[in-house]
DNA sequence: TATGAATGAGCTTTCATTCAT
DNA sequence: TATGAATGAAAGCTCATTCAT
C-alpha cells in the first residue's frame, strides 16, 4: 500500500494508511504513528493536512460515504420498488464488505453509542440523550453531530425507499417505517459481519436477495 | 450510587461503579480511577477483588450474563414454540434495555470486532480470523475467547429455539438457522438501541411481539 | 516448609519463609505477601513480630550471623595458625553455601553498596562516604550501620586470624592485613558463588584447602 | 550535569543522568523520573531513544563495556605475560574505579545473582540454574543473557591471558584456569571497592602490581 | 510545504503498611 | 495475640500533539 509512494499523493497515502490502521485497531487504539509510518510521510504532514486524529478519521469516513451515496443515487429511479430494493441492498452489502470495520467503528465509537449517547433530529437540530446522566460537552456534540449526519444521510435513503414501498403497497400500511429502516440498515451491518464467517459460499448478490426476502416475508413456513 | 456506602458491600459498590463507568466511557476509555472514586474505595481494593481492569469488566458481564441465562432457562419448556419465542424475546429485550451499553461494549470492544477480529468454534476450539492480517496474540485470544463464549452461550439458546421452530414446521425448512439466530440476537440488540429513541410509547412486551412478527412474517403487505 | 505448621512457632515459620523469599527475590523485589503466604500466617503477624520488612530481614540475617560466629569462635584457639585458617575457612565456605544469596543481598543491597555508599569505623563511630554526592539520611545511616556491624564482626575474626599468622611469620611482614582480610572474606564469597557452577566435584573441605593454598602461595609455578 | 544543556546532545545527557541515577539507586530503585529530571529532558524522550528502562541501562553498560574492551585489546600482544598481566590489570582497576557502582549493579542485579540465578555457557547456549527453584522466564532469560554475555567477554580476556601464562609456565600447570580467571576478575572488583575505602594512598598502578603479586605468589612469607 | 524530535499528562498496576475486628 | 481487607503513593510506560527547522 505504502510502497508505491509515487503513484499516490501524500493526502491519498495518508487516507489509505488511515483506513488500514483504523480497521486494524479501531479508533481509540489506532496510533497516529502507525498511520504515519504506513503512509511513509512525516507526522507533521498528517496534522498539516487533517488537523488532528479525529478529523483524519472524519475525512476518511466522509470520502467513503460520498462514494456510497453516489452509487446509491445512481440507481435508476424508474425501476420498481422491489428491483430498487434489491439493487440498493446489494450496493450497501457490497460497500460494507469493503468497509465493515470502519463502519462498525463509526456506528459504535464515533457516534458515542459506546458511551450510552444517542441523538436524533428534532426539526433541524440534533438532540442528545444518554443512558447515564452526563451529556456530551458542546465540543463533543459538534463532533458527534458530524458522524450522526453521515449515518442519517445513509439511512434516509433506505427510509425513503421503504416509504415508496409502502406507497406502492408492497409494504404493509401499518408498519412504522422510521425504526424499520434503522432495523434494516443496522441489521444488514450485523448480518454482513456474520455472513463473512458462516456463509462464504453465497455471492453478495444472492445475499442481498436473501435479506430482501427475509425482511419482507420473514422466515416462517409458507 | 456512592452515597449509600453502608447499603452495599465494597465488592458490590465496585461492580455498580464499574457498570456506570464502563457504560459512560466504553472499556478502553474507562478509567480505573473513576471507578475507584465512584465506588468510594481505595484503588488497591479494586485490584484485590478483581485482579485487573479486564477481569473487573469480565466479572461484571459474567454476573449479568448468568442472571440472563437463569431467566431464559426458567421459561416453561412445555409451552409452544411461538409462546416460548415471544417470552424469551421479551426477556432478551428486557435485559438489553437494562444493559444495552454494556452489551454493546461486550459485542464491539471485547470481542475485538472493532479491530476486525472474528472467531467461531471449530469443534471444541475457537478459531480466530481477521479482516486485516494481524491475528490477536495468544494472551489476547484467551481473553477474547471468554467474551465469545458468553455471547455464544446466549446465542445458542436462541439457535436451539429456532431449530425447535423448524422441527415444528413454523419456520421454513430451507432456512439456515445458524446465521439466522445471530441475525435475531444481534438484530434485536440494534433494535433495542433504536427503540429507545424512536418508539418509547410501545411496551417491551408489545415490542417483543412485534419483533417476533416481523422476524417470522416480514413487513410485506399480506 | 510451611506445611508442618505445628512443628515451628509462628516466629520461626516467618523467618524460614523470609529466608526462602529473600533468597528467591533479593530484598527490594521480595514481597511481604509472599512471605506471609509461605509462612501461613496473617500479614499483621509479621508486623507484630518484626515491625517492618527491613527489620524482618535484619533479624533473619542476625540469627544466621550469630550461628556463624558461634561456630567460628568454637575453633580451638590452641591449634596452629594454618590449622585454624583451614578450619575457619571451611566454616565460612560451608556457611556461604547455605546462605549465599542472603549474604550477597546483605553485602550488596543492605550495605548500600548498590547505591555507591561505603562506610568504615573511625574509632567508635561509622563514617559514610558515597561515590555520588548524596549521603544517606540519618535514618538510612542507622539502618546501614546495623548491616555494616554484622559484616565487620565477621571480617574481624579473619583479620585477627591473619594478624596472628603474621605474628607467627607465616604471612609476610610487609602485608597490610586490613584490606587483605577483606579480600579474603569477600573473595571467598565470590568464589563460592562461582564454585557452585564450575567445580561441583570438589568437596567443601578440599575447596577450603585450595583457597588457603592460593591465598598464601598464589598460583605461580614453583 | 544538567546545567550544560548545550554542551551535550540529549542522548548524551540521558546517558550521563542514567549513570548518576543508577549509581545512586541501583537498577530497581532508580526512577526514570529522576533520570528525566536530571537530564532535563521530557520523559518520552528517554523512551524514544532507549525503548525502556532496562534497555537504557543496557546501552549505558554496553557503551562502557566496549570502551574497556578497546583498551584491553590495545595492549601490545608481543609483550611478555607478566607485562601484559600488569598492564591489563591496571586497565581493569582503572576502569572499575570509574564505574564501580555500575559494574556492581551489573554483576549483582542484572545477572540475577541477587535472586540466586546463575548461568553458564554450554556450547553456544546459556543454561540457567537457580539456588531456589524458580527459573527465570524466557523473557527474563533473554535479558539476563545480554548481561552475562558482556561479563563473559570481559572475563574471557583474562582467561586467555592466564592460559598464556600457563603455557609460558609462569602459572602452575595444575591450576584450573576457568574458575581462577573468575576469581581474579570478580576478586579485583571486590578489592577495588574496598581499596577506595582503606588504601587511598597507593596509586592504581601500584595497586595493580600488588594484585598481580598476591595473585601469583600469595601473601605467605618467602 | 514537510518534517520528526520532543513533550508530559495520563494511564494501569504494585505493594508496604495500617488498623478495626 | 492474630488477622487480612483496605489503602494510596509511586512506578513504568504511551501517544496525540506541537513547533523549530
Amino acid at each position: 500500500m505504502a510502497e508505491n509512494t509515487t503513484e499516490f499523493s501524500k493526502r491519498e497515502r495518508i487516507l489509505l494508511a488511515a483506513e488500514e490502521v483504523f480497521s486494524r485497531q479501531g479508533y481509540v487504539q489506532a496510533k497516529v504513528d502507525d498511520i504515519m509510518t504506513l503512509a511513509d510521510v512525516g507526522k507533521g504532514t498528517i496534522y498539516n493536512y487533517f488537523g488532528n486524529k479525529e478529523q483524519l478519521f472524519y475525512h476518511l469516513i466522509e470520502e467513503r460515504h460520498h462514494k456510497l451515496l453516489d452509487k446509491l443515487h445512481a440507481v435508476d429511479k424508474k425501476k420498481s420498488f422491489l428491483e430498487k430494493f434489491s439493487e440498493m441492498l446489494y450496493i450497501w452489502v457490497n460497500f460494507l464488505e469493503d468497509n465493515i470495520v470502519l463502519w462498525q467503528v463509526l456506528v459504535f465509537e464515533m457516534t458515542g453509542s459506546n458511551k450510552g449517547y444517542f441523538a436524533f433530529r428534532n426539526g433541524d437540530k440534533w438532540e442528545f440523550h444518554t443512558s447515564w446522566g452526563d451529556l456530551p460537552t458542546k465540543e463533543e456534540q459538534d463532533i458527534l453531530v458530524r458522524y450522526y449526519s453521515i449515518l442519517n444521510e445513509e439511512v434516509k435513503i433506505f427510509e425513503e425507499l421503504l416509504c415508496e414501498g409502502q406507497k406502492e403497497k408492497v409494504i404493509d400500511k401499518d408498519i412504522n417505517i422510521h425504526p424499520c429502516s434503522r432495523d434494516l440498515f443496522f441489521g444488514v451491518m450485523m448480518r454482513v459481519f456474520h455472513l463473512r464467517k458462516f456463509n462464504k459460499t453465497i455471492t453478495q448478490k444472492e445475499y442481498a436477495e436473501l435479506v430482501v426476502k427475509n425482511f419482507l416475508y420473514g422466515i416462517a413456513a409458507k
